[in-house]
DNA sequence: TAATAAAGTTACTCAAGCTAACTGTTACCC
DNA sequence: GGGTAACAGTTAGCTTGAGTAACTTTATTA
């Protein structure tokens, strides 16, 4: 048998990390009616103001059709809305006043489940796998 | 607006991390016909041998009605078989010749891929890496 | 030996991704 | 200036892979 290279390892554990820990955030974010998806979108428009569809998607990675979708739920919600963009095309969205304090409200309990899931992670290395996970996005990217 | 912490960005960076990361791999695999929930399987049967349901349940944080599914396809592939377990309830499985084989033949295109996303990042941070997120891992467990 | 626990399966639901094809709007360029 | 191409977003339909609840079969335990 050959021997496991680091790299494998790296995104093995990558993987197996991931599952359990979307579950948890989706365990703690049911409890206020709300999913991963649209999580990361209320995270996104609260640290980065207004954004389209594009922008979103291109950021994450993802197809538009999926970003839509999220989109059109958080604006059923009541979370987002529509701003004018430069073009009949656009459409640029920001959160409303009830999406910012969901998202803060929500933000507590989150942080608490990410803090407990960091225990004896050094502020030091956080950072630097930041930095380390910074580089593989835009080594995908390309 | 409330500056972010490094465990906010750390988590989001994961998110949006993950999901491009999955989409290269699932390509990948794609092209030989297998799937990620697939692959994460062959490497823990390739690697640590023999193992039940609930064993590969556990080491992934994944319930146990999705492991059948996994593996049910994998056998009519014929890339696992059952070996004789302690118990008539026990279904241990292993990787048949096939299974093996085709495990070290799409190795080769994951190693490029997981290569190059790691370009540019050391070994020394890569198993820094590695042990900061077996560190999460074993905190989530809890 | 009867009740309980364990391992796995079946049936069903759901989130969230994808592609392909479409509408409406804007930009380009001959 | 008009026709074509590009762009932003949506719709429709498919797929993977999670989850829960309830079940069977086998083993353990009280």
């Amino acid at each position: 048998m050959i021997p496991i290279k680091s790299t494998q390892k790296f995104f093995h554990q990558l993987i197996t990390l991931y599952r359990p820990f979307e579950n948890q955030l989706n365990i703690e974010l049911n409890k206020h009616n709300l999913h991963r998806a649209q999580w990361t979108i209320l995270y996104y428009l609260y640290n980065f103001g207004e954004a389209t569809n594009i922008e979103i998607s291109h950021y994450q990675g993802v197809e538009k059709p999926t970003i839509t979708r999220t989109l059109a739920s958080l604006e059923k919600l009541g979370y987002v809305n529509q701003v004018k963009g430069k073009d009949k095309r656009e459409k640029r969205m920001q959160l409303t006043e009830t999406g910012r304090n969901i998202y803060e409200h929500v933000r507590v309990t989150v942080d608490e489940l990410e803090a407990d899931i960091l225990q004896g992670i050094s502020e030091a290395e956080q950072l630097e796998t930041i930095r380390i996970m910074e580089t593989m996005r835009s080594n995908i990217r390309k």
